[in-house]
DNA sequence: ATAGTATTTAGACAATCATCTAAATACAAA
DNA sequence: TTTGTATTTAGATGATTGTCTAAATACTAT
């Protein structure tokens, strides 16, 4: 969990995940919601995918990138747990 | 909550939360926990006190921090909610 | 092949961060 | 006042980060 609360921290990076939400975009579509450039942006959804937090897809030129709902639902879990539980390497 | 996201980022704070949700601490009495030096913990506390997730008490030499669970619920709500809402300044 | 589109990678840079040591502050007790 | 304890602050350092431009890769279409 160490890569998503890393992952999570930008605001950038959390705003992907919300625009993800709402249905999968294409690389050059995520970017053109944001003001920085498209290498920016394939850095944060390296990061992202890194942390498991969203899935690629190539199809032909583009690559088509979705919300990873099953991480993500994983790590409200531990946040709801989180004060209950004692620490483990998920947190 | 851009302070809060920032403050749960690092391992060793999110540690010192999960401390003081069990009892109140003071600063030495916390450090002990921890490998690095009191000067550290120090700096973490007030980063995590920046972002609100923890409030400080001084009563004659030592100084109790202790969980804003008040914040903490907030943070948690927000997760919660976080991807059934407009993006807001809070999150 | 050549040109064009979509995306990542490489390399650089300034800013931020976690950490340390050493010094400073605040208070209590002798 | 001097000594000791609790804690923070100052300043430094090496690592990491977010961002950029420019180049590279991969694929399509002409």
């Amino acid at each position: 969990m160490n890569k998503v609360w890393h992952a999570l921290a930008d605001e950038t990076r959390r705003n992907i995940l919300k625009l993800l939400h709402y249905r999968d975009m294409t690389a050059s579509n995520i970017a053109s919601q944001f003001s920085c450039t498209q290498a920016t942006i394939s850095h944060h959804l390296s990061v992202l995918k890194e942390a498991g937090l969203v899935t690629s897809k190539k199809s032909a030129q583009t690559i088509t990138y979705s919300l990873n709902t099953t991480i993500w639902q994983e790590f409200c879990c531990m946040i709801a747990n989180f004060m209950d539980k004692k620490e483990t390497k998920n947190d």
